[in-house]
Parts: C-alpha cells; structure tokens; sequence
DNA sequence: TGTTTAGTTAACGTAAACGTAAATTTTTCA
DNA sequence: TGAAAAATTTACGTTTACGTTAACTAAACA
C-alpha cells in the first residue's frame, strides 16, 4: 500500500521524452536504481525525482559522472558522509561552473537580441497578418 | 599596418587555456579561419574574438555544429542573409535553451545550497583559524 | 493457443570533440 | 649556420552518451 503508482520503462521514457535505452544506461551509470518485478524494472516517483535531477544536470552541461557525483551528495546517509571537505571542494566548484554558465548566457542572450535586431533590419519580417485585406 | 600583433598558435592556446590541437580542430570545423605566414597560422584580434565567443557557446552547453551556425549569422554579410526566416526561428531555439539553463541554474544554485548546508549539519566545517592558538 | 507486444541482456556501432604519436617543415637563436 | 624549439600535416586512438541490432522471455490479447 501507498505506493504512488508504479511506471514502467516505456512510461518514464515517454514523459521525460528520452528513450529506454538511456533509461537502461542511467541504471548502468547508477544514476537510477528501479526496483524489478522479476526482470522488468517498475520506476517509483523517488526514481522520477532522480530523473529529473539527472536531466536538468544534462541540460547544464554536466557530464553523467558529475552529476552521479552530486546525487551521491544529496543521498548520501549521515554515516556515509565522507570527506567531507572534498564534497565542499567539489560543490564549489558546481557553484562555479553554474555561476560562469549564468553570466555566459547572460551576454549569449544580449547577443541574440542584438543578432536578431541585425537580422530584422537586413532582411525585415514579412507582415504575416495583412495577407487577407489591401491590394485586392 | 595597423594589425595589432598577431598571435601565434602557442600564444592562443596558452591564453585560453586550450591546447593547439583544439584550436586546428576549431579550424577544420569552421569556426576560425586564421591567415598563413607560409604555412604557419597567425591569429589576429578578430580571431581571438571569434575563439572567445566560441569557448563561451562550449560552456553554454552547445555542440560546435550549433555554435559556427551561430557564428556564422553573426558574421553574415548583409547579401549572405539566406532564408531570414529559418535563421530567426534557430535564434528563437537559442534564445529558449539559453532560457531553459538560466531557470535550470537558479534550481540548481538553490539546490546546491541545501547541499551545502546538510553537509555543514552532518559533518561541522574544521575551525582553520584556530590552529595557531590554544591545545598548545 | 498462437502471436503480437513490451520488456530483457549482450554486444557492437557511432558522432562529437578532441588526444596522441609520427614524420616533416619552419623558425629562432646562440 | 646549425641545432633546438615550435609549427605543420596525417592518421589512428579515446571518452562520453547513447543508438542499433540480435536473440530471448514474459505478458497480453484475439
């Protein structure tokens, strides 16, 4: 009882827009860990939680060992904290990474209105609205 | 005259802390095009531009193919505008991932925190200032 | 009860982004 | 000018993050 509903691998892969197969080597890099009924795997709303961690850290640029890496820290028990200095060490430099990342994109984004502005003037937009009315 | 010292493949790499093979295979891809002395490359300001902009696209998480796409718009004469339409609806995606990875970050940030904090809980950071004093 | 329809493991394939080694100029500088 | 240092091309190797069969099993359904 209160189990939330069980979703099986074609289920995840289709709400998260992924295939199967990156399901299959997320469990290889112990990114998930889905219980099995026999051999087939039924993923929990814990393991859809992890899912979306993973994804988002993918869409930041990390690589699947830094973001295993930062799960392990953001499960890790409190017996199973170890160095703990090397964590802070390592979540730093996360911070880091994703401070730079929002300044990039910052100027990335200044840059595309610029380009898109150049672009208008070079080669104005076509007045999609007014193709009914006027020169009739 | 008025070059403004051109740079040699060393002096880039070593600037930007990529190596020389980076920067050839940048050069393969399209996504710089130094002059020759001969046969030896000479960078000038334009091109440590263009590798600046190109570094900040890697951080952001674009693939080489999508940042000479849009290196390429960038740099684009005004009668090289082909397909204005195809080039603004690229801009459009860009614009949408570079938004994507700005919300992602902010989660992230906070997320690490949180990190941060349970770790401080479970394992108490060393007091490094006081090593000199006291016990002695 | 046969046959689609998921799901599984195992294994090889691939694209991107370089690394690395070899063999060959070119440049520099004592 | 001649040897060391730096640059070049060519080409094969490597890692990451999956894609793609293949061969098999379990489940569901007409």
């Amino acid at each position: 009882m209160a189990d939330g509903a069980p979703y099986t691998i074609s289920d995840l892969a289709e709400s998260f827009d992924v295939t199967a197969r990156t399901l299959r080597f997320y469990e290889d890099c112990g990114l998930l860990a889905p219980e099995r009924h026999g051999r087939t795997r039924l993923y929990s709303e814990r393991d859809r939680k992890r899912l979306r961690l993973v994804l988002r850290g993918r869409r930041l640029g990390f690589s699947l060992e830094e973001i295993k890496e930062m799960l392990d820290i953001h499960y890790a028990r409190p017996g199973e904290v170890s160095s703990p200095d090397v964590m802070r060490a390592r979540i730093a430099a996360h911070r880091a990474r994703l401070v730079q990342g929002r300044e990039d994109a910052v100027i990335a984004l200044d840059w595309l209105d610029a380009l898109e502005g150049r672009l208008d003037r070079l080669a104005p937009r076509e007045a999609r609205r007014a193709v009914a009315g006027r020169m009739g």
